[in-house]
DNA sequence: GTTGAAATTAGTACGAA
DNA sequence: TTCGTACTAATTTCAAC
């Protein structure tokens, strides 16, 4: 394998991108149900377990890489063994039009592995690992608190991680079971790409996703 | 390559596994740090990256394959762009001793990206990701709701994900700047592995984690 | 979109330091 | 343990179909 991956990070990229590179038809799915399970797989072995040939799926393969829709390859470490034993939930509130500062200060905050505006009465939920359980009140009192933008927070700990599935994908639901409509769709798209997607700051929450 | 990872699902796995196969010394975190970031470079690449020579690459790869320090490999899926761009979360109590039934049905429902075990006032967080805001209702009222075990719900949008990142390392940390004990252990051991370590079911919440 | 053959690269098995 | 090298097997690329 020639080091194809660059791979740069995508944190703070563009989130509400919705437009349309490829459209992603059954084989498409197929190649990334195999990929999300098995990311070292060759794609000789990949193109062998789809179905198609080698050439077929290396232009796919590449498509998908081009297009966005795999975004990188990544190895799942197991946080405990890697002397990370706590995983803990942070529930945010954000002071109005301070989204930017928080963002910001949130970025060098290397625990953090995960970050997610969210609706309802909390503004973002951020989930952390560390070593202890003295690391996660220092995170939350010392810098956190320390952070003008953020005006409360909630804490709870992870007790254990019972699924966690690499990416979820519409063919999970099975051929026979259609995700909302039963046969709607006339002149079926492969899969209805961007359907809703309100994902990208919202509501007063400019200035977090972008810039 | 060949084809390397049979990369069986851990999904239902011993999650409070402490015990410990392998000590990670900074070599194995630095593999790390490259194969989070790049899950498809090649053995002979990582080991000039590392700055160790491949033989020994290939030997700490494998080891901590065999160990579980790596779990799997896999591709991050740009879930918008494989027509899921609805992410919520769900907050789930759970009627005590009946976790059992929550985790089988659970296991049944293919939008589940994510679930863990929490502590605070709900008992279970669920991430689901699904086409449209309908899907996110039948999922609560339809299948959430009509599994005894589900006392309540609570359900949230997210709006956007500022950070995903593959899996914190201690190492992320960085050098100058030490998780919490300025300059204590006398024999320093490369990585406090597992310390406080109480993931996996606690809290009369056992039956999950092992069924 | 597929197959086959050539060139490159990856993975393994040594012995030596 | 780690390194360096040689050997074998697999993968990727490129061509023609």
């Amino acid at each position: 394998m020639t080091e194809t991956s660059s791979n740069q990070s995508t944190e703070g990229g563009p989130p509400g991108r919705i437009g349309i590179g490829l459209e992603l038809d059954a084989t498409h799915l197929k190649i990334l149900e195999v990929l999300r399970e098995n990311g070292r797989i060759s794609v000789a072995a990949l193109a062998e377990r789809v179905g198609i040939s080698r050439a077929n799926a290396y232009t796919r393969f590449e498509a998908l890489r081009a297009d966005g829709a795999i975004r990188r390859f990544t190895a799942e470490i197991d946080h405990t063994r890697a002397g990370l034993g706590i995983t803990a939930l942070i529930f945010v509130t954000v002071r109005q039009q301070m989204w930017r500062q928080f963002r910001a200060e949130l970025a060098k905050m290397p625990e953090v592995e995960y970050c997610a505006i969210t609706t309802g009465q909390h503004d973002a939920m951020i989930q952390i690992r560390v070593a202890d359980v003295a690391a996660v009140h220092s995170m939350v009192t010392e810098r956190l608190a320390n952070i003008p933008a953020v005006k409360a927070t909630e804490t709870v700990f992870i007790l254990d991680e019972v699924i966690r599935r690499p990416y979820v994908l519409p063919s999970d639901r099975g051929p026979g079971r259609p995700p909302r409509r039963p046969a709607p769709a006339p002149a079926q798209d492969p899969v209805p790409l961007g359907k809703l997607g309100f994902v990208g700051a919202a509501e007063g929450r400019a200035g977090l996703g972008k810039e």
